[in-house]
DNA sequence: TAAATAGTGTCTATGAGACATTATGTA
DNA sequence: TACATAATGTCTCATAGACACTATTTA
């Protein structure tokens, strides 16, 4: 097909006006017995001041040929630079993508949305990172006393309509918990996300389940509590 | 703030490259049984000659007070200018971004991906329009022998996964079917986007559940058919 | 009357919710 | 021994799948 070559060769962009497109992240962990989002202090206009989700432009090639990162790639990007976290131990997913005209000052902005689950265990090296100054935990349930930057409240809440939702049908739980761990304190993880406890029994009961399916796996050793220890588990592969 | 208004005026978007965005759109109705997607045959390279989803650029203004349509907009004013359907008579949902580098060769171009269900009483009216020459309903069954343009073989994948998936928590069945219908026409619907038919007795208690449930009501009349006529049903509200 | 399909009923397996009970450690 | 909590068991109810059966229309 060299009519298609030839074209593609003597192919001009339209000047068309595109927007800045960015990466947002909603990410999330457990601390405290409770679900936490990280956000970041703004240093610049506009919000100058305000409480952000982490996040930045997508890197985007100049020619054809070399058109820069992929979306997912800069969100693991934004992720390692603004946290310090590694990527391949954090699980990522896109979200939604939020556009609205008029959603940033500046310019139009469309900012494909991310969220991502930690490990409690990894979530205190967390540190600031990037052209942040301020980084912190915040308990999900105090944000709406928070006024947060750009739509960035939209979209905190639809990231925890969505974990909450695949809760139920995925394994998302499970990064939400150290390595290993014991049922009652998954179980804690099932209660907090959902805002409401799980009944021991019937927890159980599924874990078992999970467990026969070869999910789950006992792990050696026992968790030492104030009174009886509990067995501790790990997932599968 | 005048502080920020300063800032805001003299705000000159820094001259990063950034990537066109677009929308395309899955339009899926079912004809003759079958569960179809409209695809266009584009009439430009690239890809000049195969089939692709419906879609365009988004509109983005100039200046940071006009910064152009939503993103819903955009996914509206396509449906109407390449189908000539009324946007609001047709569920569309954002279904997913898609924006991995070099996905379309002429530059970088990062596509928000909306799915829409059409009624089968509309689906003939669809007309092309447009910059397109030629528009036809395919059975999705056979989109495995047929090129696509672009990535957008993956999108119609995800998009069949998820009206599949929402079929089962939702009411998207509603909107592939005309206003009125029988319960087993709505029941035919499941089987053909699941892939597998239902069963009439069990299927008809999760229906009589939804009529319990106000969601459904019956409307006046009979379907005639060439047996045993059935009773017709409508969507409350 | 036969064919076709609308519509009903039943049996069983599964999973969720509520809650009582037992087991095993620590203080 | 008292206490805390891990771990187990039980009862009930809602729902899904498989499938037998009845009802009502047309040809």
């Amino acid at each position: 097909m060299s009519d298609e070559k030839a074209f593609l060769s003597s192919y001009r962009a339209k000047d068309y006006p595109r927007p800045s497109v960015a990466v947002d992240l909603v990410i999330l962990t457990i601390i405290d017995a409770q679900l936490r989002v990280l956000l970041v202090k703004r240093r610049e206009h506009p919000f100058k001041g305000q409480w952000a989700l982490p996040g930045g432009f997508v890197r985007v090639g100049e020619s054809a040929i070399e058109q820069g990162e992929d979306l997912d790639d800069a969100a693991r990007r934004e992720l390692q630079e603004e946290t310090g976290l590694d990527p391949e131990r954090v699980f990522l997913e896109q979200l939604y993508t939020f556009g609205k005209a008029g959603r940033d000052p500046r310019m139009r902005v469309v900012t494909v949305a991310y969220y991502a689950l930690v490990r409690p265990d990894l979530a205190p090296f967390v540190k600031a990172g990037g052209d942040v100054s301020d980084v912190e935990w915040f308990d999900v349930s105090v944000l709406d006393k928070l006024e947060l930057a750009f739509d960035h409240h939209d979209i905190v809440e639809m990231a925890l309509t969505r974990i909450r939702g695949k809760l139920e049908y995925t394994n998302i739980a499970f990064d939400l918990v150290p390595a290993t761990f014991t049922i009652p304190e998954l179980r804690h993880v099932y209660g907090i996300v959902l805002g409401k406890p799980m009944d021991p029994g019937n927890f159980r009961r599924s874990f078992n389940r999970w467990l026969e399916e070869g999910r789950l796996e006992q792990a050696p050793g026992k968790r030492i509590t104030t009174s009886k220890p509990a067995a501790v588990y790990r997932f599968k592969r």
